[in-house]
RNA sequence: GGCCCCUUCGUCUAGUGGUCCAGGACGUCGCCCUCUCACGGCGAAAACACGGGUUCGAGUCCCGUAGGGGUCACCA
């Protein structure tokens, strides 16, 4: 092994997403591939916001992608780049490529091409422009709008050797005359991303392959100006369960949105990791693991369905290894003003036992938190009889001569109402729990009646142990 | 429709020609633990899309069929 670190790293990665509004989960995995890649190998990864669509690049826009990232924990090197500021540089390439004879105005308008376009469906075949401007070296009339097209290869195949789905050749009769500068002089996408890519060095493009085909227009330009061409690696896209790109009508798309349902960053990381790539057995996998493992040779060529199931469980292992201050600091705020995060720290362990999300720590602390008189829940309610209310009127007199209230006396106290009673623990802890939580299921009995402390636990028993009057 | 891609349990995947009557995980079901619910433990059902090749031998290579998906803008 020699150190080559006088050297540029000889992998460079990008992230280029375009600020929608949210960071779809899809590109979120891709930019979680790109950053993975690049960390294995010791390389770079940039971060490039598209946000030629002027209307839609917001600031807000742009934090939300930001936020979602830092979120994440992906992080890029050097400043984040906006397209925006290279569209000059966009155009200086489009006019070289006009010099060198790989580009020409085309001067038809938007309508003589929708003709052309729905005759081509008329007579039922594909439609491929072939304007008559290509080979004309004439300027049109003047003060004309013009486009600027690409002179696509019209002979021969275009291939890639794609990391992921391997080689991929198309005919160049299916690559068309792509716009390159629209009339108003603005770059398109098309031309814009090789442009900044190449100026950015970036020697991986690691993206969702519903931009496979669009590779091979790229790889035209690329050509064109005669630059080195950028290794492609194509992942299949996240689709939703009934097996369609994954899109709106699936519910949550944003990683955003799985924050607000109470997913941790590291339990989404790791789900996104295990979709499409795979190490062996494993599937619970930190942040350092994956960096040492992972490679783009082991990235699935198929589809993969998004589920929310295992999502779920992934995140319950990784709150049952959160710290409970951090575990406490996201439920309190959910929980409003009378949280007290003393009482949600100490609660913790028994809570995130049994949790699978944040928001479902958040529903099981609500009883600690309820005012008198509880609300009891109807299932709760039928525990509650005249033969169990005596039960917990015995245990309010045992529980009350406790001097110190602690998990230990608690439990001796508790299992000696039981016993004098002649039951079990279970006829005796079930309506307990009723009374304290005005739920059937709750944490352990005696880890209730610890948290809730004497005078609450007291006060909510006797709540209890008459029936209310009607 | 043209072009391109994909196809192992319901889902995510392991598997890179023999060790696979296919392994793990989620989910499902059963049992155990047990004061409830979880957690944890044990166990069960569950897959190589189909058809042809190649090969002594195919989940693994090739071809076809079927199914699914992606893409066809002066959007990104």
């Amino acid at each position: 092994m020699t150190s080559a670190s006088d050297n540029p790293p000889a992998i460079v990665t990008r992230f280029a997403p375009s600020p929608t509004g949210f960071l779809h989960i899809g590109n979120a995995r891709t930019g979680l591939f790109s950053w993975l890649y690049a960390r294995h190998h010791g390389g770079k990864t940039l971060l490039r916001i598209e946000d030629t669509d002027k209307a839609r690049s917001t600031q807000e826009a742009i934090d939300v992608i930001l936020d979602g990232l830092h979120w994440l924990g992906l992080d890029w090197d050097g400043d984040a780049y906006f397209q925006s500021q290279f569209e000059e540089r966009h155009a200086e390439i489009a006019n070289q490529l006009i010099e060198r004879g790989a580009a020409y105005r085309c001067y038809l308008t938007p309508d003589e091409l929708k003709a052309r376009r729905e005759q081509a469906q008329a007579e039922r075949r594909p439609f491929r422009l072939d304007s008559e401007w290509r080979d004309c070296s004439d300027a049109g009339p003047q003060g004309t709008p013009f486009v600027v097209r690409l002179k696509a290869p019209r002979e021969g195949e275009t291939a890639i050797e794609d990391v992921v789905q391997g080689r991929v050749a198309v005919s160049n009769a299916e690559i068309d005359d792509f716009v390159l500068l629209r009339s108003d002089g603005s770059p398109t996408y098309m031309l814009a991303v090789v442009v900044d890519d190449h100026d950015m060095g970036v020697t991986h493009i690691i993206r969702g392959d519903d931009h496979l085909n669009n590779a091979f227009r790229q790889l035209a330009i690329v050509k064109a100006m005669g630059w080195a061409e950028p290794t492609y690696a194509h992942v299949p896209l996240i689709h939703g369960p009934d097996g369609a790109k994954l899109s709106k009508r699936h519910g949550a798309l944003g990683v955003h949105d799985y924050r607000d349902m109470g997913i941790l960053p590291e339990a989404l990381f790791n789900y996104l990791l295990r979709l499409g790539w795979g190490h062996g057995d494993d599937e619970l996998i930190s942040r350092e693991q994956a960096v040492e493992w992972f490679d783009l040779d082991h990235v699935g060529q198929s589809p993969s369905r998004f589920d929310l199931k295992k999502l779920e469980n992934i995140n319950g292992h990784y709150i049952r290894e959160a710290d409970d201050q951090r575990l406490a600091e996201l439920v309190a705020p959910q929980i409003g003003p009378d949280a007290d995060l003393g009482q949600l720290v100490r609660a913790m362990p028994e809570l995130k036992a049994r949790a699978h999300t944040v928001n479902q720590l958040v529903e099981g602390a609500g009883f600690l938190f309820a005012s008198r008189p509880l609300e009891v829940d109807q299932a709760a309610g039928a525990l509650l009889t005249p033969e169990t209310r005596a039960l917990l009127a015995a245990a309010h007199l045992e529980l009350s001569s406790i001097s110190d209230w602690q998990l230990e006396s608690i439990e001796a106290a508790v299992r000696n109402v039981a016993d004098a009673a002649g039951v079990k623990l279970g006829k005796l802890a079930q309506p307990l729990r009723a009374a304290l939580t005005g739920r059937t299921t709750s944490p352990g009995i005696f880890d209730v009646l610890a948290l809730l402390g004497q005078g609450e636990t007291l006060a909510r028993i006797s709540d209890q142990m008459v029936e209310p009057a009607e």
